[in-house]
DNA sequence: AGCATATTTAACCACATGGTTGAACATGAT
DNA sequence: ATCATGTTCAACCATGTGGTTAAATATGCT
């Protein structure tokens, strides 16, 4: 049985829901980076930028490496985990309604129900 | 190559980030819901519950049918779908670091890094 | 028509969010 | 010691969020 800490699907999602800051998490999955290095590509303030990144330390997506001066941020995958196996819990559900669209489409063609719809 | 919408994964995964729209969204993966079924397990007035829905509505993860005096929801998949993927760009990401740190454990168990760490 | 049910809307409140600017802090270089 | 660099902190602002209550709307029932 799979165990889903509330607070941690919050604090997760709600930090994916900033294209900043799923921008700068794409951005780690190159590889580190320090804040300046990450705040760089967004056209705003450091100090916005700072906050970003602390919303997704906060989130535990995270860590922070002090080396010096520079802060250096690597990603940490745990809460990404987390909140996959939670949207993957519906997988199950939309396949299984694309199955049925698809068998529905396959039954009579003609029909078709669906303009092509790939913009995503 | 996979187009993602920004804006959509914005307000799908704000949507997200609260912990009585992912219950309401649970409740409809098991079927249809009215409005005030859904608002029934929680804590909080119908109007409360209302603009839940209207905010996974606008995310476009639920669809509503207006049958006489009462509103049926269900779930829309698209967004979720949209989500995972975005998500599932990362899943290479952490089997990759999770791989290495299994090589690492069968390398020389005696060191073990990690304590059991379940608890998600 | 009149009443009950299902839901939304409006006005309001407290607090969070995403941004700004300017000052502070910590470290490295000269 | 001084100065520049990397980053945060504090104060502020506008807007968004999650909740409330009270009133409005729409439908169904008798």
């Amino acid at each position: 049985m799979v165990e889903h800490d509330s607070q941690t699907l919050d604090t997760v999602f709600q930090a994916l829901g900033d294209a900043t800051r799923r921008a700068m998490l794409a951005q780690l999955a190159e590889g580190e980076s320090t804040v300046s290095a990450l705040a760089e590509p967004h056209a705003m303030s450091l100090a916005a930028a700072s906050k970003h990144i602390k919303v997704l330390e906060r989130a535990g997506m995270v860590r922070r490496e002090v080396r010096g001066r520079t802060h250096i941020c690597s990603l940490e995958p745990a809460p990404l985990m987390s909140a996959d196996r939670w949207i993957g819990m519906y997988r199950r559900y939309w396949t299984g309604r694309l199955d049925a669209l698809e068998a529905l489409l396959r039954a009579d063609p003609a029909k078709n129900p669906l303009p092509p719809k790939k913009g995503e």
